[in-house]
DNA sequence: ACCTGAACACCGTTCAAGT
DNA sequence: ACCTGAACACCGTTCAAGT
């Protein structure tokens, strides 16, 4: 089950996971103001008045890949967001991916705590749900857990407990153990909020200059053509909005939360 | 729809896609060869007899990510092993994106075409479960699949072949377009064979120099820990084999085709 | 006209020199 | 003992020099 029965999920304990729920962390707002503009930066090199802290490292890394992107996030550039030299981060941070485990469990952190007292659906739904919004504020998070993952098989601390707890909704809720697995794994990335989409519905604003004339492609994807201008025409508008995130995000958790649900009640 | 409703789906059309369905490309095991030892790379270097194409880097890409995982993939490795300067890739790839979506649809391309004459849910089945092997004998590929589409929201060709087919599959099973939209919503990475994890359930050779005794896990996890055991105690060893991934990620697939039937067969 | 070596602007991290 | 500048081994890509 995910790896953790070797025992390789005894994540190491750090004492920055311990943070509310309440938004972003201190460390996360305080390093905005920080990053926010140029001025504040310059008057951070020029005064480094603050002693430098894993904490405020955290922070500053969020910050600009929540700005930049993930590949805004460099030791060289969040030393120089500081004020600071790149080697002094080595001091509170052993090596980048240590740092990327920071900057996730600081994310996860933020997932609201589970709601007590209703049933397990509506529990699990809201809790997952919170976890999309959270990750649809730091776009960047999804792909770094996911890349992490990968490399190292235990899970940050944040990510045990968030993973504790949805297990306990789910026991409580009538779940048989097997079941309980079943269903984790079935979930998968959406217990985090995030499905992988094949194909990004951003709005692309460059046209496809090289791009085949319609009629070419409806030939070749009829199918698809069809779909596509189905949902266009629906919407009313040619240039409208894409597919509704959040509306084909639910339509799929509840798919399998009711199909979960069938499955509990069927034992 | 995946984006594709505003035009931003014409993808390139190369020649390098127009590729058969028996297994790896004949480019992935010419590179190979090529890649496949040390005196066979000094040889090719010595004679660089044959020209270099489009087709012979992607494919000694391709065999260099199997081999060495996607962060082995780089211009100078890849021109290194086929014997030639780095700026001579250039005149073949217009950059590094390019190559890796060149590498994406020569992966795609590998996926068994769908059956016919049987029902839409067997059809739907079978397809996903070769892109699946596919995607297993590539590990790079999801995630390089996945980080592409971020950065740019038109499908390469070759994917673009592969859910044209999946529409037309369910269209021809009886799905209206509504829900055909949803349902390829819904399976969403799946489609493509890959599931995220949010762990990984690889044998991690090294067992957690720094982690905390069992009681103190079972203390702080009692839910996680109790899954744990009763999974490891059920397949009868301790260091067994962690959980049957084939196994769990048809159970998530079926959960999801299931639903769709009902939906189907309701409207 | 073509090819390619050097160079540019990065990166994470090591290590020794300076305080 | 501590901090840090220079250096190392990379990277993708530009560009001008050489043929």
């Amino acid at each position: 089950m995910y790896g953790v029965h070797r025992g390789t999920f005894y994540g190491r304990w750090t004492p920055y996971t311990c943070q509310g729920n309440d938004g972003p962390t201190a460390a996360v707002r305080s390093a905005r103001e920080e990053t926010g503009d140029i001025a504040t930066q310059i008057e951070a090199a020029a005064q480094p008045r603050l002693p430098l802290s894993k904490e405020r490292i955290l922070g500053t890394a969020v910050a600009l890949a929540d700005e930049g992107g993930i590949d805004a996030v460099s030791m060289r550039k969040i030393a120089q967001a500081l004020g600071v030299v790149p080697m002094a981060l080595y001091k509170h941070v052993r090596n980048k991916d240590e740092l990327l485990d920071g900057m996730v469990d600081a994310i996860v952190g933020e997932i609201d705590p589970p709601a007590v007292g209703i049933d397990w659906k509506t529990t699990i739904r809201q809790r997952i749900l919170s976890a999309r919004q959270v990750l649809l504020r730091h776009p960047w998070a999804s792909r770094v857990i996911e890349a992490r993952t990968r490399a190292r098989p235990d899970p940050t601390p944040a990510v045990m407990d968030y993973m504790e707890s949805m297990v306990g909704i789910l026991r409580a809720g009538g779940f048989s153990i097997d079941l309980t697995h079943h269903a984790l794994h079935a979930m998968g990335s959406r217990l985090l909020g995030f499905s992988q989409e094949l194909f990004e519905d951003s709005p692309s604003a460059d046209p496809m200059p090289d791009a085949p004339p319609p009629q070419e492609m409806a030939a070749r994807y009829p199918n698809i053509t069809e779909l596509v201008t189905a949902i266009t025409h629906e919407q009313g508008s040619v240039v409208g909005p894409g597919c509704d995130d959040q509306f084909e995000f639910e339509f799929a958790l509840d798919l399998l939360l009711d199909g979960l649900e069938r499955l509990r009640t069927s034992t």
